[in-house]
DNA sequence: TAAAAAGTTTAGATTTGTCTAAACAATTTT
DNA sequence: AAAATTGTTTAGACAAATCTAAACTTTTTA
């Protein structure tokens, strides 16, 4: 049985090697978590006594089999609690994250296996992101970043890859939420800057290529 | 913000204070919670530097009104879960106890909120227990131990006072579930047993004392 | 390639919650 | 009311998770 903060240790380090990361080194992990390079170093240590993690000192660290297989069983949790929160409660995009982290933590393999079936064994999360199976499957979801989509093409909002409150708040002011359709008007080549139609609105909206490329679709 | 452990000795501490008992002493406390008096001590001292308990060495102790308010609102959270992994996610009986446990513990106002709407703003748990509302006002529900109940009436079974697995096992084997109506058809005076006719069947059953003041029922 | 900078680990503390063993206080028994 | 028993607290220790400061390793720069 592990503690909540390790569960966050290899949460963390799943997260980070999604990102294809070629070394995932100790500054790395203590920024995400808020915390010092010194605790995570001892962490490391900590979890590579436990097999969870292969860990060479000053050479960076990656998950073991199993400490993947638990990682991904957290964010199995986590996804699977926000898409209730959303769903079921009532709450906003953006309000989901912070009381999933908490709930992620409870353990019980019954009330997962109960919430994903109440859920009606659902895909994805309200931010568009996979939700592996029981074996810790991830469904493939056929999603591009919105800064990869050419001109005059038309594409529906899936998903975002930057989770941040700030982030969701704008895409929400600006109209971009989950569900919509838009037509890719123009691309500013000078700073690939995007002019998006919406459907159903008169005016263009413009977004910065940052913006963009943390905005998933799927191409229709 | 108070860790997982003050809360759970709040809450033992409440539950304590409703059994009618005298005098709280650090030696119950230990006992419900599994650990030893010494540890105890150390506890009710921190939480008596916080004005959440009155403490007097040797003396015994009480919930400030402060105190109160927190174990409530555990309390409330506590059975606002039960009743959601019960009715929503088709837990039994006897299986909710434990994840609540946990589920009680997470942080959100606005979480427990929405719980408590989506669940229709309800009155008691599975096992009977009334259920506070947002001000931590217990709802008045009129019930009576089965054991003070008189031959010939009916009643309605509401709930229990003992939360153990293995009583709420041993009622669901005899017949004797939330809903189930009943009449008392003998009270044995040498033992005080019960016999009883569970409406819809032909064949009475037997209960003992004990079982008898642990269960709750409303006269019909 | 040697010096500087960046990154990482170790050493030594601190806090929280727990324990056992010893000391102490209150209650019950004889 | 003195002795025995029961109950409670204190003292000292430990594990987990964290910190700062110092030491050490690796990488970059000049």
């Amino acid at each position: 049985m592990l503690t909540f903060t390790e569960e966050n240790y290899l949460k963390a380090i799943f997260q980070l090697e999604e990102m294809d990361i070629s070394k995932i080194t100790t500054n790395s992990i203590s920024e995400k978590l808020l915390t010092t390079p010194a605790t995570v170093s001892d962490m490391l240590q900590k979890l590579s006594g436990k097999k969870l993690v292969n860990y060479q000192k000053y050479y960076g660290v990656s998950l073991t089999n199993s400490g993947k297989k638990l990682a991904v069983n957290v964010v199995r949790k986590h996804r699977l609690w926000e898409l209730f929160l959303f769903e079921k409660l009532g709450f906003n995009w953006d309000e989901v994250h912070e009381i999933a982290e908490q709930l992620e933590h409870i353990q019980s393999e019954a009330l997962v296996k109960r919430l994903y079936e109440f859920m009606g064994k659902p895909l994805k999360d309200p931010h568009g992101d996979p939700i592996p199976d029981e074996k810790g499957v991830f469904p493939i979801l056929n999603t591009v970043p919105l800064s990869l989509t050419e001109i005059k093409k038309n594409a529906l909002i899936v998903g975002v890859t930057d989770h941040r409150t700030d982030f969701l708040k704008y895409l929400q002011k600006i109209g971009l939420n989950i569900g919509i359709r838009l037509k890719i008007q123009d691309v500013i080549s000078y700073d690939q800057s995007m002019e998006l139609l919406i459907e159903g609105e008169r005016n263009s909206i413009h977004i910065s290529h940052d913006v963009a490329k943390n905005v998933l679709v799927n191409l229709l």
